[in-house]
DNA sequence: TATTGTTATACTCTATAACTATA
DNA sequence: TATAGTTATAGAGTATAACAATA
């Protein structure tokens, strides 16, 4: 492929991203919110400075964002019984529960953009479906959120 | 298309935007701000109420928003001659610049990535870019920031 | 009266710096 | 000393409600 085509594609997905992100205020968990929610659901409970790293915050702000999500049920806390230091900040039934709906809202509304293109247009894109799997997983690791 | 088929699209493509999205911290501007010095550059002085309804904020969040581009040199402010309730605001030249910075280093980001996948997939995806625009197109008349 | 915009107020989410407790 | 986490503080960015100025 020729670089300027790749560098045509990098705009087109920028662009694509942008357009999704203006849906992004009709949900109401964070980015990172709904991140850390996903971690702990996929891979049990975490230490607060792992999260923080993961989902890129610092971690005052990851210390925040647990105490919101546990006055919100969606986390609890517990004690690492391996170092006095550490605690384990785990999903509850409530935090999965928001973390589907938020996923099920967000497909809803890509799903209604897809309905307005033509057959043609899905056909391409059905196409491209292991190409973007691909993609998602170039640098990120945790992208089933 | 398969209606299963769409979904599992719609999810891939919730995937992808999600997994860019953590990108977005690198950026100093936010999606607002990027979102309005783009409308300023490519269609010219607006109200902020025009403003407001286009990057989907409230009148009082888009007047903030100027406020802080304006002390950053990015917009700058004009009395409406039409209408001495308006004031009009227009992009400077170092806004230009900024937004022209950012888009630079977020389609550096992705064609990053990109440069990491095998040809097939890159192929595959250049196939799916006019439907991609279309599918911008679909809710998001501004989607070239 | 209706519209344009600002101010007042509050909450979320982010950061850095300073601190406590444990290793 | 180093690490895990919290608290203190500040700023960006969002909202609603109340207000001033103009149409």
């Amino acid at each position: 492929m020729e670089r300027t085509d790749r560098a045509e594609l990098a705009q087109t997905l920028r662009e694509l991203t942008l357009s999704f992100l203006r849906d992004a205020p009709r949900h109401d968990l964070s980015r990172a919110a709904a991140g850390t929610l996903s971690v702990l659901d996929r891979l049990g409970p975490q230490r607060i400075t792992a999260l923080a790293e993961r989902e890129a915050v610092s971690q005052p702000s990851m210390t925040g964002l647990v105490q919101r999500l546990e006055s919100l049920g969606y986390v609890e806390r517990s004690a690492d019984p391996e170092d006095g230091r550490a605690s384990l900040v785990s999903v509850t039934a409530e935090g999965v529960a928001a973390l589907e709906s938020r996923r099920r809202l967000h497909d809803q509304i890509i799903d209604d953009r897809l309905a307005a293109l033509p057959e043609e247009d899905l056909r391409a894109l059905a196409g491209a479906v292991p190409a973007l799997q691909h993609l998602i997983s170039t640098t990120e690791p945790d992208v089933n959120r």
